[in-house]
DNA sequence: TCATTAAATTGTT
DNA sequence: AACAATTTAATGA
């Protein structure tokens, strides 16, 4: 249960310029393009449990994570809340529904403190009308996001909540579409558990087992990658002390 | 800058 | 779910 009546934090500001470092399409950009989109970017604080999009809302920014995290989410017939994907920093999110201008099929929400930017819709649809550099960072997103999903499938029929652990940090790790994260992401132990569906006495006892077998090094607050493909590549191996 | 205290996070049962 | 141990952040001399 996320914390009831929150209200918006809407109030939105200009960018600092160490926020506009951390925005990954605006380097394939024009200085011409740049110019005309940088006054429309702005950005805001959102809050654990603030949404920053709501499902049926209209479309009114596209949506990027300068610093925090963010978790994907939608909810069932029945109330049950599903989680999709979480977004660490530098991920841009919500191209689907700018692109259709239908409203937003997802509710995103911060899982702690972000810093949350934004360009409205008209502004991207100006990008993809002039920018053949934004063009591309649209189409290369779209593609890495689809092969995100298809992989997600493949890890919700895995029953090792070991692997489960590792294919999802492989996601979040992902430096096309997250290339704020880098070597280590600032997530704790408990959100992670919210993010994968376990519980949080899980995903310690799989973290320190991807310790162990050198992928990962455990720090307070977040995790240092240290070898992905591995992590991509983990299998379920059976800890119950057989060979 | 250091010492103290509170808060957050982790490790274990 | 509860608890102890550890790390970080905040505070004030």
């Amino acid at each position: 249960m996320q914390p009831p009546g929150e209200p918006l934090h809407q109030r939105r500001r200009p960018p600092t310029p160490r926020e506009l470092d951390g925005i990954p399409w605006l380097a394939p950009l024009s200085d011409s393009e740049r110019a005309r989109v940088l006054p429309d970017i702005s950005a805001g604080d959102a809050l654990p449990g603030d949404h920053v999009c709501r499902v049926g809302r209209p479309v009114t920014y596209w949506f990027g994570v300068i610093e925090g995290l963010l978790k994907m989410s939608s909810e069932t017939a029945q109330g049950q809340t599903m989680t999709f994907a979480g977004l660490p920093s530098g991920g841009w999110f919500g191209e689907g529904t700018v692109l259709k201008r239908e409203p937003y099929r997802y509710n995103i929400q911060a899982l702690r403190r972000s810093v949350v930017a934004g360009i409205p819709v008209d502004s991207f649809h100006w990008l993809l009308d002039h920018s053949i550099g934004f063009n591309r960072f649209v189409m290369n997103q779209l593609n890495e996001r689809l092969a995100q999903f298809i992989a997600a499938r493949e890890i919700d029929r895995l029953a090792d909540p070991d692997v489960r652990v590792a294919r999802n940090l492989a996601a979040l790790f992902n430096p096309v579409l997250y290339p704020g994260v880098g070597q280590v992401l600032r997530i704790t132990q408990q959100e992670l558990a919210y993010l994968v569906g376990l519980s949080r006495q899980r995903v310690n006892e799989a973290l320190a087992a991807l310790q162990g077998a050198g992928h990962i090094r455990i720090e307070y607050g977040g995790l240092r990658v240290l070898d992905l493909e591995a992590l991509r590549s983990v299998t379920p191996v059976a800890h119950t002390g057989r060979r």
